[in-house]
DNA sequence: GTAAATTTGTGTTTTCTAACATATTCTTGA
DNA sequence: TCAAGAATATGTTAGAAAACACAAATTTAC
């Protein structure tokens, strides 16, 4: 992704740092939540968020990941909605935010900025579109396959070339590959048996790439 | 949805106007197709179309429905990716196009234009988002009516102000709501036993809208 | 106008996954 | 340090939807 910062001119960099403020989010702290007027665009320097939604009867769904430098929380403005999702921090994690009517100002003088957001949106968009195929079609084996390649190529391996960088909690990953807790651990445990991966706690070993990727795309 | 056309400047109009060609497409004539360039900004301006996307084993899931005058096809090019999806006419259709080069030399000289981009993006990007949560969790019964209000909804009613103005095969019915044609079929026919909706043919009509929603909501 | 192909309709079977029920381990806080 | 709660793990059951099979109706093509 190209840098948003690098866009501006000094005038623009200036108001922008005028009207900047850094905020710290704790583990499982929300930055905003579904329903909310969105007033601020957010933008992820340092953590790990995850923007979600629930659907029927409390179920929840993973939708989009955001690692440091990434910017989030614009498009229910844009949209001029409310927001359809919520956003909270995986872990500890510094969030930095500008007013979404200085961002929209000051696109209004730079098409560089205007085409950022447009970039942004066209590949969220791709994304969106290709993981409701993914989701509604794949079975629980192809979905979680899935959802640890996409945690390993977003966040990510340790020096090792195997450890996801990210670890999260067993409902997370349901939450993220569409099934049921029990089903997660359930299907991790088959993976470790046909030694896809490893598992220590919560650390996750990615151990047979090309299997996992097959699984995905077939499972 | 604000027009595009009169955002333009006369002299904007003028450059459209010459590279912009008219095309006529017949009943199930595609547009363009999953992994080509992306070349042009198309605008139905008579007809019907669908953007669908292929899944696992040549199972397909429709996802957005257009109607005049609607601008589609921009995505990808906007991504600087192939189409992860096909367009095709739904029936006769009119459909314009302009080169996406000339679209985005437009739009670096035209800040409203770059925002009715940046508009209509986010507002598809929230009804992608949407989409998964529906698709995922709900049961068939909720999805289908979904898919009906949404088609009463998208391409209006007949001046019965029940009949839905959009015939589709239940095929079609089908991948919009991510069943199969046989669950599609059968579960239209329990809602007509369950005087939700009466069919004849292809004709819908659509007697019980508040029930209909409930079980969209809960189903 | 008739044969072939497609679409629609319905019943049956099989598979998959959620729901439920516990047990165990791991955290966390008093 | 211990108790309480949360997270992980695993077995069982029930329910939902796909797969399959075929019949009837409709459309299309020649």
């Amino acid at each position: 992704m190209s840098d948003l910062w690098s866009i501006l001119t000094p005038e623009e960099k200036r108001i922008v740092t005028d009207n900047f403020s850094i905020h710290h989010f704790k583990k499982n702290q929300m930055v905003y939540a579904e329903h909310e007027d969105p007033e601020y665009l957010w933008v992820l320097l340092k953590g790990k968020v995850k923007m979600y939604k629930s659907g029927v009867g409390d179920r929840v769904q993973i939708l989009r990941l955001y690692r440091p430098v990434q910017y989030f929380g614009y498009r229910a403005y844009f949209a001029r909605e409310q927001y359809v999702s919520s956003a909270a921090a995986f872990e500890m994690s510094v969030i930095g935010c500008i007013p979404m009517d200085l961002v929209e100002k000051l696109i209004m003088g730079n098409n560089d900025l205007a085409m950022f957001f447009i970039h942004e949106l066209s590949r969220n968009l791709g994304g969106s579109d290709t993981k409701i195929v993914n989701l509604t079609q794949k079975h629980i084996r192809g979905r979680l396959a899935e959802a640890l390649l996409l945690l390993a190529e977003n966040y990510g391996l340790e020096d090792d070339e195997s450890t996801l960088k990210i670890c999260m909690s067993r409902e997370d990953l349901a939450s993220l590959s569409n099934m049921t807790t029990s089903n997660a651990i359930r299907t991790l445990t088959t993976f470790v048996n046909e030694h896809l991966i490893i598992v220590d706690g919560r650390r996750i070993k990615i151990i047979n790439v090309p299997q996992l990727r097959k699984i995905s795309k077939f499972g």
